[in-house]
DNA sequence: AAATAATTTGCGAATAATTCTCATTTAGCT
DNA sequence: AGCTAAATGAGAATTATTCGCAAATTATTT
């Protein structure tokens, strides 16, 4: 069965969603988010389709924050800074990432690098007064 | 109450735990650890124990893996691996940090820095076969 | 050393995030 | 329309973590 416009409507409004906003949002704010569109969509469709599209690499996780999983429709690597006070998770696209380490690493650990993760925490502006 | 030997004596074998683990435990890998010497030892009490430490500053949480935290009681900034398959998390203390950037973080977009987080994700050695 | 106060602990219940089951709906194909 | 496969909703189940409270341990005072 071939995806078509109509097919999936949830699961795309799920991903379109996640593209719309910088907020790097959980499964319960994109459920949130989406209240309006589809006021019936189920939680647990929200979370069927994040495991869905993380399995696919069209989104990430980015983060747990407070033990809740957060995620990103950019796959790009990219540094982000999460806010221990609000929680905010933002992107830093001004700092770059450390330049891939990958073969230092597979020589020296025999580890087989797939991803990179760059985190600040800290403070944001609005939690600092 | 000053603290003295006697004192907190499953508190003190929470952290002499971790410091002299590399596994970076969960709380349960911590209790399982810790079966021989206090078989009674309660998993709130590592649960309890750990928020204590984290609080003080003298271990860190240094990642969620699949829903669950590990601690780490070198809380001096250095690079982790985690494996996506077997969930060890693993010290790189061949790769450096990448410098602060934290001057830089301020004026670019307010935020105040207070740690900072550099994490590969991929295969270990003996999961690769 | 006994009495008292403060802290830590164990236990089991409570919470919260996430996953699962299964019946129902929806979309695509004939 | 009828059939098949995939997606969804609802609520139950699971899992990690926290909480409440009484009992135990340790510290302090007498």
């Amino acid at each position: 069965m071939e995806p078509t416009a109509k097919t999936f409507r949830k699961r795309n409004a799920i991903l379109t969603c996640l593209q719309g906003t910088a907020a790097h949002p959980s499964a319960e704010m994109v459920h949130e988010m989406l209240q309006q569109e589809h006021p019936d969509i189920s939680l647990a469709t929200i979370y069927r389709n994040l495991t869905h599209f993380k399995n696919q690499g069209q989104i990430m996780s980015v983060a747990t924050v407070k033990g809740v999983e957060r995620f990103d429709a950019n796959t790009e690597p990219h540094v982000h800074f999460i806010c221990s006070n609000c929680d905010a998770v933002i992107d830093l696209h001004q700092i770059e990432m450390p330049r891939s380490k990958d073969g230092e690493i597979q020589r020296t650990c025999g580890c087989k690098v797939e991803s990179c993760q760059l985190t600040y925490v800290g403070l944001c502006g609005n939690c600092q007064e």
